[in-house]
DNA sequence: GTCTATAGCGGGATAGAC
DNA sequence: GTCTATCCCGCTATAGAC
């Protein structure tokens, strides 16, 4: 392990990770590159292709972080002892802040807007990340539906379908009109749409 | 089949967009190039600068086709003389097809999830094609409601803002999972939710 | 209205020094 | 692990002939 050549970074994968997915974020993954990332980290391009020779390494390292951040929110949620009600009020309230007021959408729907031009490797890794999310939806809709909180019109996996899908849409057309509640008046039906 | 040929093109501007805008369906605005278009039309990417100079134009132009579409559409379904829950389902069906198999999504969802990395105006005639399917959204909830068909809970405005979000987030997931059911179940669920 | 030719830039990626 | 230097490519856009 070398000393690192600058002082205020611990950890320079991971910080190019992290950038990269804001800019997915905002821009979109064709939107940005390893010049940008450079310019904000202060290195030189070539030292990004260290760490990940191709953009598509990027793309698949960076949802590959997604999907362990995913693992320790549920954990979280999980010690958190929340009715599903409040899970499911808690899965709104994370995306209300990744939005960051409104700059920024599910680096996911980002993907999947942009679903022709990426690699087949990277659309697998964006769809196991999609598979997660669906999975714990289903999981907090079944808890609800056995603790009388929701109803049961159709499939579990189909409401927790129906949730993922408008939580992104809502993420983008909130951003497009620059208006937050946009997000919240969509989260807020679909609470009512899953009433018991 | 060949590629259209300087004989049997009508129109080039109108091709130009059409083909655009496929590729913005399929891969994105940030993915496609001037020499993808000459490609798929048969000519030199310089003669594309003659009807669009810049690709914002291109964007902007091919946004406000979309426009007049919308009208198109929205007079034809008017004609059929369909009662509002029927026109809902219209609108579900016009998306539904515009899928083609899971390999499109609407350029609209496409944009807003690249929305950092566009030009202010094709920014804006974005939101005015947004804001026009939201519009007559509303209007058909409206008429719904009059009729018995749908449920008041909250304003109409809201609701569309619902269905208008949630459509656009079942196109990109479909598309994601390869699977057309996918958007199918979101557009029940919508009705479901939306009944009296 | 379409062409050829090219400017000018920025993209991803690699080689090899340190 | 990060650097400099460089390659090759594709991009948007322009000039000017036809």
């Amino acid at each position: 392990m070398g000393r690192p050549t600058l002082a205020d970074r611990k950890d320079t994968r991971s910080e190019l990770t992290k950038v990269a997915l804001e800019m997915i974020q905002t821009k979109g993954y064709n939107a940005f590159s390893y010049n940008d990332l450079a310019e904000r980290l202060n290195i030189r391009k070539a030292s990004i292709h260290y760490y990940f020779p191709t953009k598509e390494d990027l793309g698949i390292g960076l949802i590959q972080d997604r999907l362990k951040a995913a693992d320790v929110w549920q954990k979280a949620i999980e010690d958190k002892n929340l009715d599903p009600q409040g899970q499911l009020q808690a899965y709104f309230d994370y995306f209300a802040g990744l939005s960051q007021n409104c700059t920024r959408i599910c680096p996911v729907g980002a993907l999947s807007s942009e679903w022709g031009s990426l690699p087949p490797k990277l659309q697998q890794a964006v769809n196991a990340l999609v598979k997660r999310h669906q999975v714990w939806l289903s999981g907090v809709l079944e808890k609800g539906r056995a603790a009388g909180q929701f109803n049961k019109k159709g499939a579990v996996e189909e409401q927790a379908q129906f949730i993922y899908a408008s939580v992104q849409g809502a993420l983008q057309t909130s951003r497009a009109q620059n208006n937050l509640d946009y997000f919240n008046q969509v989260t807020r039906q679909l609470r009512e749409a899953l009433k018991a």
